[in-house]
Parts: structure tokens; C-alpha cells; sequence
RNA sequence: GGCGGCGUAGCUCAGCUGGUCAGAGCGGGGAUCUCAUAAGUCCCAGGUCGGAGGUUCGAGUCCUCCCGCCGCCA
């Protein structure tokens, strides 16, 4: 027992990041892709500092839509039709180095065992009856609407659409099975009372609360269909004639991506999860200890379209089966391009595959951090995209590529600093002050950049990260620029080299977080080892043996200037 | 209609609990170095911090009202 409360304790450091699972039958776009790149550097994050950290995503393959998208496509089964889309988002996962430990399908046969054990606990516990539902559907949609989102189709006499989405709703009746939605609106606000960080960022935990606390009592959800109407879907435990409701199931990923619900309530040490879908891993399983542990210290990072399933149904789901909340629900905003929101009518859905061929996935995650804050929505502009690359070449790229010419020496520089415990450069700059001074601020920022990282990527505040990055590059070019190293005596050149290419090695080992491969190049060109890549060299001075052949002729350049794509040229636009 | 947010230099935006807060980046204009991927560095924006009142010794920073955007809910 005390054995087993100290491992848990160690075990307090797990994460478990998520994404939502995606429809596989649209084409992955920036939105998808932004999830996933916003768990992915968490994710990355928690296991640079160490810890144990799991990363799930995957695709929502159940449902009416799949079910008429396949018939429409001419397959006969809706899972051949999924087995053909789902790899679309594997691959783009792939392309932008989104480090994920399980891909998740609704399909896969450990996910159906827990969804059937999640209703099975619900009804159980007296949270699930049979009742008549009576309203407005659309089958687009899948979901049913009141009859205050309903209008009148002005362009089709007799039919109706939904106010939103604008797809049509048809009356209908029928027996679906309803889960008690209605008892959790209290619980539900004191948790969010009680961690005021279960919703993030706080502006959207205060409208939900509000919408909680004012809307009165929330109504009971529906929660299965008629099998005769959806046929694609969970067959709902001991009644064949109905189908658990998409929503119901896809949410339950969650827990079967960490080893299933009978390993988290049984609070088992260990547990073997299978990982059906990803041919690239080679064991094909994961071991998760103290599933209960990492579903308690679950990261749901999501688009606010989707917010009130994950802050609102799912606790009431995981309450209602007496499973463990998550720690949070973390809300990003959507991305426009140019301003407009990105459809297919209008011909602007950005593909960011194409990005990532012409400008390099590591620019496009750099740009979309920088330029996006969860509250509000994000604007793509390939110009601004065009304009990050170059400045990672021209600021970044060019710092380390000024310090590998014939007039310098890195290797040199390393070593004179490798036999000294702390970097003193004070009399070596004796009658400067200003030379001291540039570099001792710049030492010193150097110095609590790993706290600055790990402050900013707790809370997603990636623009001022950023910002505080470029910042320090730009000291760094200034330092070499006005301080003159290549007409100085060799001490002072090196100190000025020595201090440059701390600046490039110490922000490319923090940065591998979000810019994995970039980050890799700009190391190599240096020469850093490999293995000397972990935290315990983020700081000045810890690697004392890096940069042997940097200065040798004949080398690339770690990040090539690009020519800039025209408006007629770029690709983006899908027809 | 209800609730919430926003409106700061041409553009995109920083400005926590009121007193170097009038700033950064980009664009534009000018100068300059040459180690470097024609890359780099430096200087230049006189913007009434949406408008009008108010609180205060003092307000982009708090309060009220008005105007203009936007979000969520209904």
C-alpha cells in the first residue's frame, strides 16, 4: 500500500494529451491539423521535461454520415470506405511530425469494448432510459434541433432547414434510449467551481458557467438511434434495435486510448493497449501504467465548436459511470483564411499538405503558434507564412551561418570555455562595458529560457513563447553585428562565437518541442551530438564538445531561402 | 433579446493589480557593417490609446453613457 501511493505519486507527472477524433470523410485541413499541433508540442513538452506523457488521436468513423458517404461512394461495407480515409490523417500526422502514441478508430474492436462497458455502467447506475423523442433531425448533422433552430426552407415549399447549419430537418418520432442529462447540471458546475482551470482559457469556462447556471436544467440527451435508421454504428448492449448515438461513442476514445475503463476503475498498475491501426509501430502496443492516474491527468484539447460535448456531456458520461474526470478541456478558436471563414463554395480551404511541400511543415507549426491564440480565431495568410520562413532563415538560419565561416572558429570557441566551471567573460571585456553588458544580459536570458518555455506551453500562450524566442535571436545578431568578432583578438572573438552559438544550440534543444525537425538541422550544423540533446543541455556551457567541423568549407546551410509563391502560383486553393 | 469581449502608429497586435505605457513586429523612408543564405545592424511613425462624461494628486489601465465591430446563448 505505501509501495503503491509513492508510484502513484510518481506517476502524478503522467499526461495524456487528446485530440478530437476526426470524420475521416472530409479531407484533413488546418483545423485538424491545429489540434493535433497543439497537443502534439504539449505532448512533446512533458516528455523533454521527463515525464510520461500519452497522445491520442484518430477518426470518428461511426455514424448516418459515414453510412450514406460509403453507399454514395459504391461500397458495400462502411468499413471498407473508412479503412480507404483513414490514413489520410495518419499521413498528415505523418508529414507534420505529430508524435502521437495512439491513433485511435472507433472501429477498432478495444474502442467498441468500451463504449458497450461505458453504457453498460450508465444503465447500471440508473443514468439510462428508454423514451419517445419527438423533434426536428437532420440527417446532415446528425443530431436532432428544437424547434427554435428551425425555419422554413425559403427555396423549398414544405421542407425545413436548421438555422446554423442550414441543412434540412425533417418531424420525426421515435424510441431512442436517453441518458439523465438533467442531474448533472449542479455537479457539473461545482467541478467547474471547484477547478477553475477545468475549462481553458478562463473566458470560455465563464460563458459555459454562465449558460449553466442561468440556462436551467439541461435536458435529458438522447443517446442511441433506431438501427433500422442507422445501421453504421454500436449496436447498444442487449438491444440490437438500437445504435449508440455517434457522440456517446466517439467521446468514450478517451478512455479506451489509456488501456479501457475495467483497467481505470480497478485502478490497475498496468495495462497493455493494443494499437490497431498504426502499421508503423512495430510492437503495436503500449503499456500504460496507472491508467486511472493518466485518465485523471487527461488533456482534451479541442475547437469550440465542439466545447459543450467535452465540458458538458462527457463529465456527465464519466460521472455517471463512476470513472474519474480529466484535469481539463483546453478550447481553441478556428482559422479563417484572409479573414473569410475557409469553405469549399468559396474555393479558400487552405490544404496543408501543400504547405508543408512548399514552405516545410516545421515553418507552417511555427507560424500557425505564432500567429494564434485560443480565444480567438486564427488568419491564415500565405504571405505571413512566406514571411516566417524567412525569417527563420535570415535571423536563425543566418546566426548560426555567420559563425561557420573561415573567420571563426566554434570548435575553437567551445573549448576555451570547457575547462572553466562558470562562463566568465568580464576581463576579457574589461574597458567594454557595453560588449559586457550586451552579453551578460544575453547569458542571462539564455539561462531562464527553459522556465519561460515550460511557463508559456502550460497555458498555450505560443505567441509571446514566440516573441520571447525572436527576441533573443535578435540580441544574439546584435551582439556579433556591433561587437565586430572577426576583427578581434581570438579570446573576444571566441567569447562573442561562443556566446552566439550558445544562443542558437540552447533555443534549437527547447524549440525541438515545436519545431521537431527544423530544430535537428540547426543542432546538426553545429554538431551537436545527438544524445546531447535532452534538458539537461539547455543551458549555457553544458555542452562542451559541440561544433568540430562546423566551420569546414562546403556545407549547407541549415535553411534554405525559398523564392516567394505568387497568388497565381500557390496551390492552396482546393477546387 | 440576454450575457461576454473588443475598438492603441498604414497593417497585425503587446500593454498584469491605475503613476518611464505611449510600445513591438511587418510595411514605408533613411543610414551603415561585410563574419553570413544580397543575409545583418541602426535611425525615422509626432498615433488626442473609438467618442463623451466621471472617480483620482494622477487613467489605454477603474465607473457611467454613446458609437462601431465580434463571440456565445436565446
Amino acid at each position: 500500500m505505501q509501495c503503491r501511493s509513492i508510484v502513484h505519486r510518481l506517476y502524478s507527472k503522467v499526461s495524456h494529451v487528446t485530440t478530437p477524433i476526426f470524420y475521416p470523410n472530409a479531407k484533413p485541413h488546418l483545423g485538424h491539423l491545429y489540434s493535433n499541433l497543439l497537443s502534439d508540442v504539449y505532448h512533446r513538452w512533458q516528455l523533454f521535461k521527463g515525464n510520461l506523457s500519452f497522445f491520442t488521436t484518430g477518426t470518428d468513423e461511426h455514424g448516418l454520415k459515414i453510412q450514406c458517404a460509403s453507399e454514395s461512394n459504391g461500397f458495400d461495407q462502411p468499413k471498407k470506405f473508412v479503412d480507404k480515409l483513414y490514413p489520410e490523417f495518419v499521413q498528415l500526422d505523418k508529414i507534420y511530425g505529430i508524435n502521437y502514441t495512439r491513433f485511435i478508430r472507433t472501429t477498432d474492436p478495444d474502442h467498441i469494448e468500451n463504449v458497450v462497458k461505458l453504457w453498460e455502467l450508465c444503465l447500471k447506475n440508473g443514468y439510462i432510459y428508454m423514451g419517445e423523442h419527438k423533434g426536428w433531425y437532420s440527417i446532415s448533422d446528425e443530431t436532432f434541433y428544437p424547434e427554435s433552430k428551425v425555419i422554413k426552407d425559403p427555396k423549398n415549399d414544405g421542407k425545413y432547414l436548421n438555422t446554423e447549419s442550414k441543412n434540412e430537418v425533417v418531424y420525426q418520432s421515435e424510441t431512442n434510449y436517453f441518458f439523465r442529462l438533467s442531474l448533472f447540471n449542479k455537479k457539473i458546475v461545482d467541478h467547474i467551481r471547484k477547478n477553475p482551470d477545468f475549462i481553458f482559457p478562463a473566458s470560455k469556462r465563464d460563458q459555459i458557467l454562465k449558460e449553466l447556471e442561468t440556462g436551467g436544467t439541461l435536458p435529458d440527451l438522447s443517446i442511441s438511434r433506431p438501427s433500422a435508421r442507422l445501421k453504421w454504428g454500436i449496436p447498444t448492449p442487449n438491444d440490437p434495435s438500437q445504435k449508440v448515438y455517434v457522440w456517446f461513442d466517439a467521446l468514450c476514445n478517451y478512455l479506451s486510448s489509456i488501456g479501457g475503463i475495467p483497467s481505470i476503475l480497478s485502478d490497475a498498475t498496468e495495462v497493455v493497449s493494443r494499437h490497431y491501426s498504426d502499421k508503423s509501430n512495430v510492437k503495436g502496443q503500449l503499456l500504460i501504467p496507472y491508467p486511472k492516474e493518466v485518465q485523471r491527468n487527461t488533456i482534451h484539447v479541442i475547437g469550440k465548436d465542439i466545447a459543450k460535448f467535452h465540458t458538458v456531456y462527457w463529465p456527465s458520461f464519466l460521472l455517471a459511470a463512476g470513472l474519474p474526470l480529466p484535469r481539463q478541456i483546453v478550447v481553441h478558436g478556428h482559422w479563417l483564411c484572409n479573414g473569410m471563414k475557409m469553405s469549399k463554395s468559396l474555393g479558400n480551404v487552405v490544404d496543408p499538405i501543400d504547405m508543408a511541400r512548399y514552405y516545410g511543415a516545421d515553418i507552417v507549426r511555427w507560424f500557425l503558434l505564432e500567429n494564434s491564440k485560443l480565444e480567438e480565431d486564427g488568419d491564415f495568410q500565405e504571405a505571413k507564412l512566406y514571411e516566417t520562413r524567412e525569417l527563420l532563415v535570415s535571423k536563425w538560419g543566418n546566426l548560426i551561418n555567420r559563425c561557420c565561416g573561415s573567420k571563426s572558429n566554434i570548435e575553437r570557441a567551445v573549448m576555451k570555455f570547457s575547462d572553466k566551471a562558470n562562463f566568465q567573460f568580464q576581463e576579457i571585456f574589461q574597458n567594454e562595458p557595453i560588449v559586457s553588458e550586451r552579453i551578460e544580459n544575453l547569458a542571462k536570458l539564455l539561462n531562464k529560457s527553459q522556465e519561460v518555455f515550460d511557463e508559456k506551453i502550460a497555458i498555450f500562450q505560443y505567441p509571446q513563447l514566440l516573441r520571447h524566442v525572436w527576441s533573443i535571436i535578435n540580441d544574439a545578431n546584435t551582439l556579433v553585428q556591433n561587437s565586430r568578432p572577426w576583427e578581434r583578438e581570438l579570446d573576444q572573438q571566441d567569447t562573442i562565437i561562443f556566446l552566439a552559438m550558445e544562443t542558437s544550440r540552447i533555443l534549437s534543444i527547447l524549440c525541438q518541442s515545436i519545431i521537431p525537425s527544423l530544430s535537428q538541422s540547426f543542432l546538426d550544423r553545429i554538431d551537436v551530438s545527438k544524445e546531447k540533446r535532452t534538458i539537461n543541455y539547455a543551458r549555457l556551457g553544458s555542452d562542451k564538445t559541440y561544433g568540430k567541423q562546423s566551420n569546414k568549407k562546403g556545407r549547407e546551410v541549415p535553411l534554405k531561402k525559398i523564392p516567394f509563391r505568387l497568388p497565381e502560383e500557390q496551390t492552396n486553393m482546393r477546387s
